[in-house]
DNA sequence: TCATAATAGTTGCATTTGCAACTAAATCAA
DNA sequence: TTGATTTAGTTGCAAATGCAACTATTATGA
C-alpha cells in the first residue's frame, strides 16, 4: 500500500496545512493591494474588481459582473453604487429589458483604471520575480488543479487559460 | 533584453490576476473545511485555529497562540473565551506573572481536535489528489516563497519547514 | 519607592461581509 | 389577458473583522 508518501503530512502542523497557508498568503497579498488601491484612489478590492472586469469588457450588466468577479450580487449592486455616485462608471438601463442596466466605465474610471492597472501588474511581477517562467507557469497550472477541486462548479479557470 | 516572457501577462484579466486566484481560491477552500467544523463541531475557524495550535503544542498563552495562528489578540480573546465557555479548552493563569494564562485542551478538547484533525488532513489530501507527490511538495515551496515577499517580515515559514 | 514605560489580555466600536428577503420587470402558461 | 414563475437588482440585518482604546500586572529607572 501507500505508506505515506503520497500524504503531505500525517502530523497536523498549521502552518504546513495547506488551507491555512492559503488563507495567510491570501490575505497578506490582498492587504497589501488593497492598501494601494485605498491609500492612493480610496478604492476598494470590490471595486477595484468591477474596474478590472469592466476595463477588460465594458458594458457588462450587474449579473455579468458578479459572476466574472465571483462576488456576490449584493456587493456588486453597493460597489457598484458608490463607483456610480463617484462618476467612475456609468449605469445605462438597457431599453429592452428594463430591469437591466449596463455598467461603463467613465472617463474618470478609465483614467483610474490606466493609474491602477500598471501598479497591480507590478505588485504581481514583484510577487512572482522569485520564480522562474516555468515556476510561475506551473504556479498557475497548480492553483488552476486545486480551484478545480475546491469549487468544482465553477468552470470558470478551466476554458479560460491561454 | 526580455520582451515579455518573464512577465505572465502584461493585459490584466482578473482571472489569470494572481492575487484574484489566490483570494478566490483561499476562500473556496476555507469555506469548505469551515463548513464541516461548524456543522459538525459548531467550531469557527478561528476556533479551529487555536484548537490545532493547542493540539500541536498545550499550555501556549494567548499571544503564542496569536503569534502562531497570526490571529489578532482581539480574535484569540474572544475565541478562547468562547472555548473556556464551553469547555473545549481550561485557562490556568501563571503564578509568576498574573497577567499570562496557559491555554490547555481540556478532555473534551482532545477529543473534538482527535475528531477533526482526520477531517482536517482528509481534506487536504482531496485537494492535494490530483497533485504527485513532487507537485504537491513545489506548490508548498512556491507557496513559501511568496509568502516570503508578501509579509518579508513574517519568518514563519522559511526555518520551519521539514 | 514611586513614577513611567512596557506587556498580556479584554472591551468597544465602526466597517465589512454574507445571506435572506424584498421590489420591479419580464416571461410563461392557462 | 392575467396569474404564477423567473430574473435583475436592491435593501436590511445579523454576524464577522480589524483596530483602537482600555485595564491589570510587571518591569524599569531616577
Amino acid at each position: 500500500m501507500t505508506k505515506s508518501a503520497d500524504h503531505p503530512q500525517e502530523t497536523l502542523r498549521l502552518d504546513g496545512f495547506l488551507p491555512y497557508r492559503l488563507s495567510v498568503l491570501s490575505n497578506a497579498v490582498s492587504r497589501k493591494i488593497a492598501d494601494m488601491y485605498e491609500r492612493e484612489f480610496d478604492i476598494s478590492i470590490w471595486q477595484w474588481r468591477i474596474i478590472a472586469v469592466l476595463g477588460e469588457s465594458d458594458g457588462l450588466t450587474s449579473t455579468e459582473v458578479a459572476n466574472r468577479t465571483l462576488m456576490d450580487k449584493p456587493a456588486v449592486s453597493r460597489a457598484a453604487a458608490s463607483l456610480t455616485e463617484r462618476n467612475i462608471i456609468s449605469r445605462k438601463s438597457d431599453d429592452a429589458d428594463r430591469r437591466k442596466a449596463e455598467l461603463r466605465l467613465t472617463e474618470k474610471g478609465r483614467e483610474i483604471y490606466a493609474a491602477i492597472k500598471p501598479r497591480a501588474l507590478a505588485y504581481e511581477r514583484e510577487l512572482l520575480a522569485s520564480l522562474s517562467p516555468e515556476e510561475s507557469r506551473m504556479l498557475h497550472g497548480l492553483l488552476t488543479r486545486l480551484s478545480h477541486i475546491a469549487s468544482p462548479d465553477r468552470n470558470l479557470w478551466s476554458e479560460t487559460g491561454e
